[in-house]
DNA sequence: CTGAAAGCGCTTACAG
DNA sequence: CTGAAAGCGCTTACAG
C-alpha cells in the first residue's frame, strides 16, 4: 500500500489561516467557537477527509472508549451471542470493542488481559478459561484501576461487577422437572469443580434431590464429561451400569447433552421414555434435535446488554465504599421432547 | 473506580537516575544499551507494575497494530467462526482485533468503517451487509491507505484483496448432486442479487442444467428466501404449485435449508424421496436434523486464517502496480440423507 | 471568541 | 552506550 499523508487539524488551520485550537474546538462542536467558523472548519475538513486521530485523542484525555473482552472461545454460541449483546449497547455510545479468546488456556488469558491493560481500555470484561484457577491477572487489572466485568465463568473470590446466571436455580428446576415427570435414577454429568458455574449446577442438582426427599446415587454422577465426546463417553459408562439411570442431566452443555441422545440412539434407547435428556445453554440446535432437547435459556444477549449497562452505569461512580454489584439472571428452563414422558 | 496514577517509563527513569529514552530502549529490547542497565530496567518496570501504554507507542509509530473486523453478525456461525480464524493468527504477531457488526444495516456499516478509519487501524476486514450497494465508504478506507480485505460478501467492482469461496464451482456441484441423483425439477431459494455471492450461486444453478441439458423452469426460483422464516415460505409457495418441484437448493443458508426441511415435515412430505434438500454453509445443525442435510463447508476457520495471513503478507508491499490478490477458496460439499435416495 | 503553550507517554534521529 | 530534544496529533487551562 502507498503511505497516506492524513490530513490533521494544523492542515486544516493552515488552511484557513487560524490556530489548530480553533479547529479541534469546532470539531469537538464546542460552544466557544463561532457559529461561522465552525461551519467552515467543518465544510473544510469534509473536503480535506479529514479523520479525527483517534488514538491521538484518547492519549490526551486519557481514556480510550474501548473495552476489552476476553472469553474462551469466539465461535461458541453462548459467547457470541454475550458479544452480540455487548456490542449492541456499546456501540451506541461511540465505545469500541477489542476480542481476544483466551482458548480455554489460562497463559494464553493472561496475555490477553495484560495486552488489554498496554491499550488502556477502559474496563475489561471476562468469562475465565476453564484451567488453571490463578487470578493474580485480574487482580492486577483492577490494580491499574481498570473496570473489571466478570460474567458466567467467574473467579467468586474476586470482588468485581459480576454478570451471572443463577446456576443453582436453572439446575434446580431442571431437575425437579424430571423427578416430577417420574425419572428415578438421574445422572449428572457435570463440569470442571474448579468453574464455580459448574459447582454450583451440582448444586441446583443435589438441592432437587433432598427437596424431593431422593437419596444420592454417587455412581449417577460424571466427572468432567463437559463436550459432546466426553458426554458420550460418560452416557456409556453410565448406561453399562448394572442398574443404568433412566435419565441424564448434562449440565455442562446442549453439547454434551447432544453425546448422551447420539449414545441413546446408537444404542436403540429411547427418549424420553426410556431415558429423559436435559441439557444447558439452549443452543439452536437443541431445538432441532429428535427428539428436541429440554434445556435451559441463559438469555445470552441480554446477559451481554447487561454488562454494557453495567459499565456505563459504574462509569464516573467514584464511590469505592460500596461493595462491587453482582447481577444475576434468572435462566429459564425449556421442557422439550427429551423429558416429555407422557407427550 | 479510584483513579490510580499509570507507571511511566519517566517514573523507571527517576528512580534509576537515568533518561526515559534509555529505558525505552531497555524495554523494547534494543541491542545498544548495556546489559546489565537493560536488565536492571526491566526488574525496575516489573516492581512498579509498568505497562507500556500501547497507544502512545502507536501513535508515535504511527501504526496501531490493530486491525478492524466489519461483519453483519457476531453471533451467525460463519462469521464467528472466520473472526476465530483470523484471531488465531493476528494474536500470534501481536496485533489486535476490533469488531464490528453492522447488523445488515448499510447506514451502521459506513458508521463501522467511518470508526475503524478513525482509529487508525492498519487494516479493515469487511463481509458487506445485504443492503445497499454504494460503496463509496469502501473506498474511503483506501484512500486513507488503510489495507482493505473483503471476505466472501465482496463488493466485486472495487480492486481490493479478496478471500472469497468458489460459489459458482460449489453451487455447480451441489445441484450436479441433485441431478445425478435423479431429481427432475430442483428448485432454487436465492438471495438477494445485489450480493455477488448469490448471484454466484444462482450462476452455478443454471450452469448445472445446461452442463446436464435440462432445462430451467422459471416458476421454481424463488427470490429472496435467504432467511429459515422466507425459506419456508417460499417453500409452501413451491410445494403449492401444479407441478411441485422435488428438490430444493437452498442456496443462501442452511437456515433457509432448515425452513424447507420444517415445512416438508409439516406438510408430510418424505425427505429424501419424495423432496431433496440441499443447503449451504454447513452451519453445525445441518449434521443433526433427521434427516442430516447436505450442504456446502466453507472452511469457514480456514477462510479466516488466509485473511489473516493476506494481510500480513502484503504488509510492506509497497509495489502498488501489481494487482490486488484474490484468493478463491473452494468449499465442498458434504452429502448427507437429505439427498440420498438410494441411502 | 481566539491564540499560544503545555502535555498525554512514548520513540528515535542526532550528538557525543 | 547514553542523553537531550523533537514530534506523533490531539485537547484544554490560561490569557487576552
Amino acid at each position: 500500500m502507498k503511505k497516506v499523508k492524513r490530513t490533521t487539524i494544523y492542515d486544516i488551520a493552515e488552511k484557513l489561516g487560524i490556530t489548530a485550537s480553533s479547529v479541534s474546538r469546532a470539531l469537538n462542536n464546542s460552544s466557544q467557537v463561532n457559529e461561522k467558523t465552525k461551519e467552515l472548519i467543518i465544510k473544510t475538513a469534509d473536503e480535506l477527509n479529514y479523520k479525527r486521530n483517534t488514538l491521538a485523542s484518547n492519549l490526551r484525555k486519557g481514556q480510550s472508549k474501548t473495552i476489552g473482552v476476553v472469553i474462551p472461545r469466539i465461535n461458541q454460541n453462548f459467547f457470541s451471542n454475550v458479544i452480540a449483546g455487548i456490542e449492541e449497547i456499546t456501540y451506541q455510545k461511540g465505545y469500541n470493542l477489542i476480542i481476544c479468546q483466551s482458548d480455554e488456556d489460562h497463559d494464553k488469558e493472561v496475555q490477553c488481559v495484560n495486552t488489554l491493560i498496554n491499550q488502556h481500555v477502559d474496563c475489561i470484561v471476562i468469562s475465565v478459561s476453564a484451567d488453571g484457577n490463578d487470578y493474580q491477572h485480574l487482580q492486577n487489572v483492577l490494580d491499574h484501576g481498570i473496570q473489571l466485568i466478570q460474567f458466567d465463568r467467574v473467579a467468586e473470590e474476586l470482588e468485581t461487577l459480576k454478570v451471572i446466571n443463577d446456576n443453582v436455580q436453572a439446575s434446580y428446576e431442571a431437575v425437579s422437572h424430571l423427578i416430577e415427570g417420574g425419572y428415578k435414577r438421574i445422572a449428572l454429568l457435570e463440569g470442571p469443580q474448579n468453574l464455580s458455574i459448574f459447582k454450583q449446577r451440582k448444586e441446583g442438582y443435589l438441592k432437587a434431590f433432598k427437596a424431593y426427599n431422593v437419596p444420592v446415587i454417587e455412581e449417577l454422577i460424571v466427572e468432567n464429561a463437559w463436550t459432546k465426546e466426553l458426554g458420550a463417553l460418560g452416557t456409556r459408562k453410565l448406561l453399562s451400569l448394572p442398574q443404568p439411570p433412566d435419565a441424564i442431566f448434562a449440565s455442562t452443555s446442549d453439547f454434551s447433552a447432544l453425546g448422551v441422545l447420539d449414545v441413546a440412539n446408537a444404542m436403540g434407547i429411547k427418549v424420553p421414555s426410556e431415558l429423559g435428556i436435559c441439557g444447558y445453554a439452549n443452543e439452536s440446535f437443541s431445538e432441532i434435535t429428535s427428539p428436541s432437547i429440554t434445556t435451559i435459556d441463559q438469555f445470552s444477549i441480554y446477559m451481554g446488554n447487561t454488562v454494557a449497562n453495567l459499565f456505563f452505569q459504574e462509569i464516573g461512580n467514584n464511590d469505592t465504599t460500596t461493595k462491587p454489584k453482582i447481577i444475576s439472571i434468572k435462566p429459564e428452563l425449556i421442557i422439550r421432547g427429551s423429558t416429555k414422558r407422557n407427550g
